[in-house]
DNA sequence: AGGAAGATCTACT
DNA sequence: GTAGATCTTCCTA
């Protein structure tokens, strides 16, 4: 039996709630006739108009226009040269993305490792920039659909059990009082 | 034309 | 652990 893919309606609520729960779930992507798959282990959620770090803080732009559309589809931009890797999360009428941190590779290693040649398997997909690299994610990808088992990038539910830890978000400014980056407790995967 | 950015790499103490 | 260079993308002007 084919794992379950994670619906739209998974998408449709608060890009808090939605980063905690994408915690250990299977992120696939598939380059042709490979499957690169990955559990997640770290992410961040980013709100509207109301969160300073977020990339939807000064309003609607050509390149943030993913945020304010349908939950469940991807939102890539640039940062120093690295792509970063969202899926759109909010509730309807609302704005948010979820930003997928950190994963633990589990299928098409060989294939990460000629994307981006590393010496170490921990350095291949411990960083949003580094993990977009070895799965071949760049902007040709802002937009797609997520929910459906055609899509080139999908998400599947696993049952594993684990404990989650939370901290502030990451390299980022001005951050809220919340603390809105969530990880797996002692992956070695976690960035840091 | 200039600047900022949710990062990464390298080279250190 | 921390500091500095990086040299893309998209913003504002």
């Amino acid at each position: 039996m084919l794992p379950k893919l994670l619906s739209r309606e998974f998408y449709e609520r608060s890009p808090e709630i939605v980063a905690e729960r994408l915690l250990g779930k299977r992120l696939g992507r598939k380059l042709g006739e490979t499957l690169l798959e990955g559990i997640i282990v770290e992410t961040e959620a980013y709100f509207g108009l109301n969160d300073p770090a977020s990339r939807a803080y000064h309003g609607r732009k050509n390149y943030n226009s993913a945020m304010w559309e349908q939950p469940g589809i991807a939102f890539i931009y640039n940062v120093h040269n690295n792509w970063m890797f969202n899926v759109v999360a909010h509730r309807s009428n609302q704005i948010g993305a979820v930003l997928i941190r950190a994963l633990e590779p589990t299928k098409g290693l060989s294939v990460m490792k000629r994307n981006r040649p590393v010496r170490n398997t921990f350095d291949l997909t411990n960083g949003p920039g580094k993990l977009t690299k070895s799965l071949g994610i760049d902007k040709k990808l802002n937009g797609i659909s997520i929910v459906s088992r055609e899509s080139e990038i999908f998400i599947t539910d696993t049952n594993a059990k684990f404990e989650t830890s939370s901290s502030h978000r990451i390299g980022v400014r001005k951050d809220l009082a919340k603390k809105l980056r969530f990880f797996i407790k002692g992956n070695k995967y976690v960035s840091r």
